[in-house]
Formats: structure tokens, C-alpha cells, sequence
DNA sequence: CTAACAACTGTTAGTCGCTAACACCTGGAG
DNA sequence: CTCCAGGTGTTAGCGACTAACAGTTGTTAG
């Protein structure tokens, strides 16, 4: 059975993260303190920082990249690496239920409307460019590390913009839609 | 003449500039404290936070985006947004002296080596990317601006994993070199 | 040259994110 | 039931940063 200790200790990291969340759309994150977090979740701020390292970590959320990289790495030899990516993330994106993909956006929002938690996020897409560049590395006549550095790094930049894009018409436009408009431009270039 | 009083505070940005500078390079950035920035510079903490609007702002350094967007736009019309992105960047490379190639790589080298001055960085690209966005559209034939955001954004993070390189090899490889070889990795893709 | 103004600066006190030390309480194993 | 580990609160403190006030110094008008 699972015990009570470990139930509580789910419960009040839900709770601490939902009272976060909810005060940090109510009234802004800078506003926002730790110390109101914590009351508002019956707990200390003590404990807050036991669940929560820090206080932008309420709002991260790396679960999706591991997944994103298996789906990469399961993408047919035959695709160049930047479709590869491409078809992995549209394909995923277009899998997600609509209900998903809404707290997606409600994060999204609250990080582009946030300087400081922008650079976090922005800071974080280092450790999911080297997850990309190894899936890419794991397919078939994979490049080298230099050029495979610079695919992942292009492949995240885009999926960035489109993000951008997505949140800042709030999610009017289909995300996956947007993804495949963004890798295409970023295809059509032709040296000349 | 310029003025007693204005000469005096150029002088007193250098000086703390300076120490904080080498207080971080000596002792790291996290372990240098602005009291000890103020005091080696011979100034109070709030001297030194009227003159930098924080500690990592002794760090940044935004002059190049407006000269490299002006690059870009002087791009004879022919080559596409990406190629002309890459002249731009290389040319201005090559065409700097080498003392200052050292000084941008100190400063690179601190910036990569330090999580929370990378996020600011990473942070202060998205102005860089809306400059180069625009300066794509100001030339011949732009595409729409979604796609001048994604171009921007490509060549950004190209440009940075080519310094990153650059940085790790402390300088070793020839920085405008990187760059082309960055580029040359981003174009080599062929949809198949 | 001096008086008055404006700009620059230091002191002090305070907020907020975050950490360490210690004491207290409570769930779980024997 | 007892004992212990693990979770929690309290307090105290550091460092980045800000606001208010007072003192000093360059500038400028008369």
C-alpha cells in the first residue's frame, strides 16, 4: 500500500503548486510571494522551498522532452534530421488532448509574460538541445557533434518562435499547424 | 568641453566595471558580492546599482546588435535571409582586431561557465532576434514576418552554439570560421 | 566670486528569495 | 507501545535590490 506519509506529501506539493499558480495569474508573479504561497497552502515557506527548489520551479516542466527524444530517435532513417524533429513534435502535438494541451498554454502565457521566468525557461532548452542533438545521433548517418549541436539548436529556436506565436494569439491557431509552418521556413531557404 | 562632472562618471563606470570584472574572473561570479564590487571601486552598493541596474548588467553588452543589423540590411538583395545573416556575422568576425576577439571571449567564457548569467544572455537574444527580423525585412523580396522570426531565430541560435564551441576551445578555432561552418551545417539540410 | 540650484553620493532601513540550525511532532516498524 | 526516521515550523541570517533622507560637490546665474 501506498502510505499515508508519501499520499500527504503528494497532496501538499499539488497543493502548494496550485495555490502558486492560481495567485501568481491572479496577480502576477513578481507580485506574488513565497511567503503568500506557503500561507495559502497552510504550510510554511520553509517547506515550500523543501517541495519546490526555487520559486520559478512551480512553473517548470521538462516531463515532455525525454518523450519528444524517443519519439526523435523512432523517426524512419530516411528523414534528414530537421523533418525528423519536426514530424516527432507535430505528431506529438497533435496526439495531446485538447485539455493538455490548454494548461500548456496557460504556462506558456504566464512564462512570455515574464521576464525572469522566460530566461529560466530559455536557459532550460540548453539541456533539451543536447537530449535532441543525442536522439539525432542515435538515427542513421547521423552528422557530427558540431553540425548535430547546431541542428537541435535550430530545430528548438523554431519550435520557440512558434510557441511564441501560438501563446501570443492565445492558442488561436492550431499549434502543430504552427510548428510545420515554422520548419518549413525555416526549409525553404535556399543558399543563393 | 565636457564637463568635470561627466568625466567623473565615465570614470567611475569603468573603474567598477573593472573590478567586478576581475573580482568575478578571480573568485567566481556567485562568490563576489556587490558590497565587494562597491568597495574595491571605492564606492557605496547604491553607487554601484545607479550605475548598473543589477550585477549581472556589468556583464552584458548589447553594442554589436545594432551594427550587425545594420550589416545584414547592407546585403546586396540577391542572397537569401540566412546566407546574408552568415556574411554579416563573418565579415564583422574577421574584420575584428584581435584584441577585442579576446575580450569577447573572456567575456563569453564567464557568460557560458555561469547558469544564471547564460539565462540573462539567452534572455537579452530575443531583442537581438526582433533586430534581425527587422533587418531581414528591410532588404529585397522578405518573407512574412512569422517566417523572418523563425530565420532570426535560426541564425541566433546558430551563432551562439558556434560561439559556445568557440568558448569551450577557449578560442582555439578561428571564431568567423565556426560560424561558416555553423551555417554551412543548417543549410546542408535537404528535405527527404 | 559667491550664492543658489541641481546632480551625485552615502547611510540607514527595509523587502524578498533562499539557506542553515535546531527543536518539535507524527507516521510506521518492531 | 516504543522508538526512530522523516517532515515540519521557528528563528536567524546572507545577498540582491529599493526607498527615503541627508550631506556633498559641480555648475551656473547674478
Amino acid at each position: 500500500m501506498t502510505g499515508l506519509r508519501e499520499r500527504k506529501k503528494a497532496e501538499t506539493r499539488r497543493r502548494i503548486q496550485q495555490h502558486a499558480l492560481h495567485l501568481f495569474r491572479t496577480k502576477g508573479y513578481e507580485a506574488t510571494t513565497v511567503e503568500e504561497i506557503a500561507a495559502a497552502a497552510g504550510v510554511s515557506h520553509m517547506t515550500f522551498f523543501r517541495y519546490f527548489p526555487s520559486k520559478h520551479a512551480v512553473v517548470e516542466n521538462d516531463d515532455y522532452d525525454p518523450v519528444i527524444a524517443e519519439l526523435i530517435r523512432s523517426r524512419p532513417a530516411s528523414e534528414d534530421p530537421l523533418t525528423a524533429i519536426r514530424r516527432a513534435l507535430a505528431g506529438a502535438l497533435r496526439a495531446m488532448p485538447d485539455a493538455e494541451l490548454a494548461t500548456v498554454l496557460a504556462r506558456a502565457r504566464l512564462i512570455l509574460g515574464e521576464p525572469a521566468l522566460r530566461a529560466r525557461q530559455i536557459e532550460s532548452q540548453r539541456t533539451t538541445r543536447e537530449l535532441f542533438a543525442a536522439a539525432i545521433a542515435d538515427r542513421g548517418d547521423a552528422p557530427p557533434a558540431f553540425e548535430r549541436q547546431v541542428l537541435a539548436a535550430a530545430a528548438l529556436s523554431t519550435l520557440a518562435v512558434a510557441i511564441d506565436e501560438w501563446a501570443a494569439h492565445d492558442g488561436a491557431e492550431n499549434l502543430a499547424d504552427l510548428v510545420d509552418r515554422a520548419f518549413a521556413a525555416l526549409s525553404a531557404v535556399r543558399p543563393g
